[in-house]
DNA sequence: ATACTCATGTAAGCTGTTACATGATTCT
DNA sequence: AGAATCATGTAACAGCTTACATGAGTAT
């Protein structure tokens, strides 16, 4: 068998953790949930089912509403397995960002720094629409989804704590204030925590 | 002209604040500066520089070793300017996160409490590993580079925020406290920030 | 009646990585 | 002499998004 990507182990993990369910209502609720750190398409998620189901991790039940075809996909033992396998397994998981934003920031120096407030402003502005996305897509905690709670947490700290940081770089460049710790003797300690 | 994608942008912005540069010397400076936000591997770099030279954003000089062939790519005005217009233009720029450890977090209500303590353990040092990168990588601050500094103590900040939050979760976990929120009254406020 | 949601899927295309191929030059 | 670095590029493939196609059920 080959390797499980990343996201046929979403698709084992909501299965597993919501209960059968059918490709359209993985889709939903990927989209209020994992979205932030995990997408998944309509165009990945079908036929990734297909393939788990043809793996023999999930089993598929035919569960037509009057004439509209449905397809209800639940875990199999074989399914548990490599999912828990996965999950306590450590090989290299994927990180990876994106940041177009901060890609701007990167190369700011020969803006205006009326310019460069702005880039920082956008910046933050993405992330406040982040967090008001992730205030709203995700269900409150619900008992023995203490993990799902947990990592909306997460959400809100961490696009919380890049909120704050664009302002205060914002303030610092309005001010004509040096980002601090260009001119101390360790400028690494002073701003980076 | 076809919208310039992201990497072109980081191609042209790399040549304009580092000098006329070489497609071996861009791939270089990719990996320790905006690699961890924006990364490029050399199956794009090449052809990217071709289709930005023939789109007279960037001009080729041929300026061989020896025997071994080295193209010196430099900004065209019109390279600058699409440079410019990138940077104060704010056409919902790229966002995109992939966090195969959160996702194991946002999963992991079905394990003991040891195997959950790891799973976080993991997450950690996958961002301790990265602040390491992030601090050896990056060359220090220089003047007229400003923002290359910035964004450098904005992945030190980052990745040291998500590596408090979390010793802050093992600790919880480990001492079956059930993180703070889960109990209080107004949960999102206590943890969130 | 109309619009929206439910529901499944495919095809085209873009982006990006990995691995390979090639070979010269420079360092130890 | 041998290893590492400089330097450019291509080909195959993996992953993912967008748009489309299709149509039934449900709510207003």
């Amino acid at each position: 068998m080959t390797e499980l990507s990343g996201t046929a182990h979403l698709l084992l993990g909501m299965i597993r953790v919501k209960g059968r369910r059918t490709g359209y209502e993985i889709k939903r609720l990927v989209e209020v949930s994992t979205r932030f750190f995990w997408a998944a398409s309509p165009g990945q998620i079908y036929p990734e089912l297909r393939r788990l189901e043809s793996a023999g991790l999930l089993t598929r039940s035919e569960e037509p509403h009057g004439s509209r075809a449905r397809n209800v996909y639940s875990v199999t033992e074989q399914g548990e397995r490599a999912l828990h396998d996965w999950l306590t397994g450590g090989s290299a998981p994927t990180f990876e960002l994106r940041n177009e934003q901060l890609l701007k920031v990167f190369f700011a120096d020969a803006l205006t720094t009326e310019e460069q407030i702005d880039v920082v402003r956008a910046m933050r502005a993405q992330h406040e629409a982040m967090l008001d996305g992730i205030r709203k897509a995700t269900p409150p905690y619900r008992p023995g989804r203490k993990f799902g709670y947990i990592s909306w947490l997460y959400g809100l700290g961490h696009h919380g704590w890049v909120v704050d940081w664009c302002k205060q770089l914002e303030s610092d460049l309005a001010e004509g204030r040096i980002p601090h710790a260009l001119e101390g003797s360790d400028p690494v300690a002073a701003r980076a925590r």
